[in-house]
DNA sequence: CTAAAATCCTGGTGGC
DNA sequence: TGCCACCAGGATTTTA
């Protein structure tokens, strides 16, 4: 038997705003710590972060279930949940979106319920599972089908479906700035502010720029900007940021967001600030002039 | 269709 | 030092 450290099972924190990499960190991070666990029991601190089902019924339905397996859909992370006792429903889906500050520890052993914590997951062997979420924007479902919440999100940015011509036909198809459509889940899945001001700084796209007047070049360019900024923040194990302590490195590499008044890493220029629509935007002005 | 605004929240910050 | 207004920021909902 591992002779576990005292607390943490899994001893990272993540960061703030957890985009794609940051929940793809997570998942895996749990999933070797988490699968095979029996859930024992479920309390709840805070009764909105669970859409559905009711809090009464999730208290009652999680007992005795057990956690199959984890995976990451765009930034929503996904608990396969075995019912060994149900005939109906042999499988369910436990599924978190983390929001802006949520994030999800295990704890071995005696735990003081922490004050920002909202759900707590008791589980076999003396495992708690922690949902701790300051800013209460995160939520939980616990759903047959995922398709409930997957089906609105658009394309998977590392997956097969997303290519460089269906994001030229999308970009196309609509006529919006691109900032404010690559955060768009429904256009493309798992970006958040950091990597989308990330990917267009390596594609030279300026944030406002009209969407429909993308070069087929141009396209090309930011779909490979998108995949190398995630893979990127994948391989730093996520960003962290903020005043909590956290894990990933990529903050270490950021090439403009948060680098108001630095100069830019490409051309020296100093990286300005704006705000599109309510969201900080950070860019270089010179290698991502407007050309529309 | 696009877009802007409001909503939900709290810890941190800056002004005085 | 304390008080307080203000703000970020993801996703959804409402309004234009």
């Amino acid at each position: 038997m591992v002779n576990w450290p005292n607390r943490l099972l899994v001893p990272l924190r993540h960061n703030d705003m957890p985009e794609l990499p940051e929940v793809e960190t997570i998942a895996r991070n749990l999933q070797t710590v988490l699968s095979g666990r029996i859930i024992l029991a479920a309390e709840l601190y805070w009764e909105r972060s669970l859409i559905v089902p009711s809090p009464s019924q999730f208290r009652r339905l999680v007992p005795s279930t057990e956690i199959v397996s984890l995976s990451r859909r765009a930034k929503y992370l996904d608990i396969l949940l075995a019912f060994p006792h149900s005939f109906r429903k042999p499988t369910r889906h436990l599924i978190f979106h983390l929001g802006m500050s949520g994030d999800l520890l295990t704890v071995l052993g005696g735990y003081q319920v922490g004050q920002h914590d909202r759900l707590l997951l008791r589980l076999s062997e003396d495992a708690i599972l922690v949902f701790n979420d300051p800013r209460k924007f995160g939520r939980v479902w616990l759903i047959d089908d995922p398709g409930v919440i997957f089906s609105r999100l658009g394309p998977e940015p590392l997956s097969d479906d997303f290519t460089p011509e269906q994001l030229f036909s999308a970009f196309h198809r609509r006529r919006r700035q691109l900032k404010p459509l690559l955060l768009d889940q429904s256009f493309l899945a798992g970006l958040g502010n950091i990597y989308t001001d990330e990917a267009l700084f390596l594609a030279r796209l300026h944030p406002l720029r009209c969407s429909d007047t993308l070069t087929g070049e141009e396209t090309a360019q930011l779909h490979a900007a998108i995949r190398q900024v995630l893979e990127e923040g994948i391989a730093y194990h996520g960003a962290s940021i903020d005043w909590v302590y956290r894990g990933g490195e990529f903050q270490n590499h950021f090439r403009v967001y948060g680098r108001i008044g630095k100069p830019c890493p490409r051309c020296g220029t100093t990286i300005e600030r704006t705000l599109i629509g309510r969201r900080g935007t950070y860019f270089c002005p010179l290698c991502q002039r407007r050309q529309d």
